[in-house]
DNA sequence: CGTTCGATGCACT
DNA sequence: GTGCATCGAACGT
């Protein structure tokens, strides 16, 4: 079941940790794509340098506004869609961007919408690799513009405890790719794990939450 | 190992 | 016109 509006209206910070080891799914015509968030970052409040809402209310943060639940789905770079959970109440902005997950249904199908557009073939994509980094979980799970707002406890794009929640560690660092804010610990992820992005500096363990990926 | 840089489109000043 | 909440290939050490 989806986790409630309830889940996402509370302090960013804790709606952020929170969403570690739960379960993004989106269900399309072309099947069912999901994964274990294990990276997250929070953005919070027009206060925040780094928020989309820095510069106040405009046309694009107005999902940021708008009740928690719901997605703020966003084209960057040109070329890459990232997907938020809003947080907090209304009219005050904040929202947690999921940076990775670890893939567990429809594997064969990430593999597939990554491989779009390149001249590689689906199968060179490494799994730990098909949803690292904000940019690569949404082309894996097919998130785009039309995705945005969406409530993320309806039936197409949400999130949800697994049906065994696995134990893993958490840590806090600064947030990534950013040239303000950098001062805050706001970004929150499960270390050594192979699908969390950034550089991989220590050939440490990184062990997966699931030893094996469930299909259905 | 490390760092740089091109691709690519749009919101915002 | 500028600058991105990116990615990965290409380069330098």
């Amino acid at each position: 079941m989806p986790l409630p509006h309830a889940f996402y209206d509370r302090p960013t910070l804790d709606v952020a940790r929170d969403l570690i080891g739960k379960s993004l799914v989106h269900v399309t015509s072309a099947g069912r794509t999901s994964g274990l968030i294990v990276e997250v970052e929070a953005y919070i409040g027009e206060s925040d340098p780094a928020c989309h809402a820095a510069p106040g209310r405009t046309k694009r943060n107005v999902p940021l506004y708008g009740p928690p639940g719901i997605a703020y789905v966003y084209f960057n770079y040109g070329m890459h869609y990232l997907v938020n959970a809003v947080t907090e109440a209304v009219d005050s902005p904040a929202a947690v961007l999921i940076r990775a997950l670890e893939p567990v249904e429809g594997i064969a199908l990430m593999r597939k919408r990554r491989a779009r557009g390149t001249g590689k073939p689906a199968a060179s994509f490494d799994q730990n690799g098909l949803c690292r980094g904000p940019g690569n979980l949404t082309k894996s799970l097919g998130i785009a513009l039309a995705q945005n707002r969406l409530d993320l406890a309806g039936a197409e794009l949400f999130i949800e405890a697994p049906l065994v929640d696995p134990a893993f560690p958490i840590a806090w660092g600064p947030r990534i790719g950013l040239n303000v804010g950098t001062e805050q610990a706001w970004r929150c992820y499960v270390p050594g794990h192979p699908c969390v992005s950034g550089k991989s500096t220590k050939p440490k363990p990184r062990r997966r939450l699931v030893a094996v990926a469930s299909t259905r």
